[in-house]
DNA sequence: TTGATTTAATTGTATATACAACTACTTAAG
DNA sequence: CTTAAGTAGTTGTATATACAATTAAATCAA
């Protein structure tokens, strides 16, 4: 009869702890990506929006129509997150989710023009968004870190991405 | 009497929006955390833990004994936020929250030794998880990525945190 | 000492994230 | 042609995130 392994793991000192917290490098990611991104909400709240709901207007004005899974790969976000993060913005009339007519499973996204104003609207507050967090961190820490986040994304996530078509549209 | 301004803003173009997606800081930072996270919480998943989780253990741990308005600070969270997450740890019996003796709007965090056996059996998994990362990105990247991402959320919410108090610990 | 201000935490509301399981449609194998 | 396998999208469930407003306690000012 196989018996359970009771011994007990001898708990983590509080130095070691301190150590891993230094270390992690989830962790630096999400706090530096928490204050990026309250630095850009903080803007686009003037015209209502979220950088992530900005993100997706820009991302399907970007592709002019696109589908749910090409889209979620492009933003290396699971399916299901960018089905309900859509609906806000199915809801306010700025996204239409047609079923396409080649495939039934299929739908296309695309901005209404009442997407296409509140994105247009919205761009200079990213704008200013942008301006400020490259004056604060700096130019080369930008250019440092743009690379190596590429480098993270494209690592971690290999594959195919629907921008990797969108050459030549420049 | 005033009047509104209607001036129809010019929509944007696919060439802008495509631009706009390729430099936008906060998205890079987004997909890139995104694809980290994934990463963390497939191996947590193990011992029912998501990177989140793990990290308030290992913070409440290296700190000993600390506030939720001091927690929030040094992740770079906010309060609201902090408050939530705390919950499900609360439920599942790994941190205790005791009114302050000192101060009766003060709650203290701390582990209980479910906490401590939970976020030991955690370690090697989180480990894990980090060793994959480094092997896959590099340690050259790590390297930089580390340091910038430390200015970038140093810069953008600026001000003592509670680890600044740490040193002498180690 | 009392009244005003500040601070710590919580709650209401809304959105963001993703795994598991499901439905519906398409494609491939025979 | 029929069935099996694969793919696109949605739903159930649970957690993550933060702003606004609230509650309660501490501190400051008169």
């Amino acid at each position: 009869m196989k018996v359970l392994n009771m011994t007990k793991i001898p708990a983590l000192s509080q130095e070691k702890a301190i150590e891993v917290g230094e270390n992690c490098s989830c962790l630096a990611a999400r706090k530096a990506t928490r204050a990026i991104t309250q630095l850009y909400d903080k803007h686009l709240s003037k015209v209502g929006l979220r950088i992530t709901q900005f993100t997706l207007l820009n991302a399907i004005r970007a592709f002019d129509e696109i589908s749910i899974h090409m889209l979620a790969t492009e933003l290396v976000m699971d399916r299901t997150t960018l089905t309900r993060n859509l609906k806000p913005l199915v809801k306010a009339g700025w996204v239409d989710s047609t079923p396409s007519k080649k495939d039934g499973r299929v739908r296309n996204l695309s901005l209404t023009s009442q997407g296409q104003q509140q994105l247009a609207q919205a761009l200079p507050h990213w704008e200013t968004a942008q301006t400020q967090f490259l004056k604060k961190v700096g130019d080369p820490t930008w250019g440092r870190l743009s690379t190596d986040l590429a480098r993270v994304d494209r690592t971690l996530s290999p594959g195919e991405r629907p921008s990797d078509q969108l050459i030549g549209k420049r």
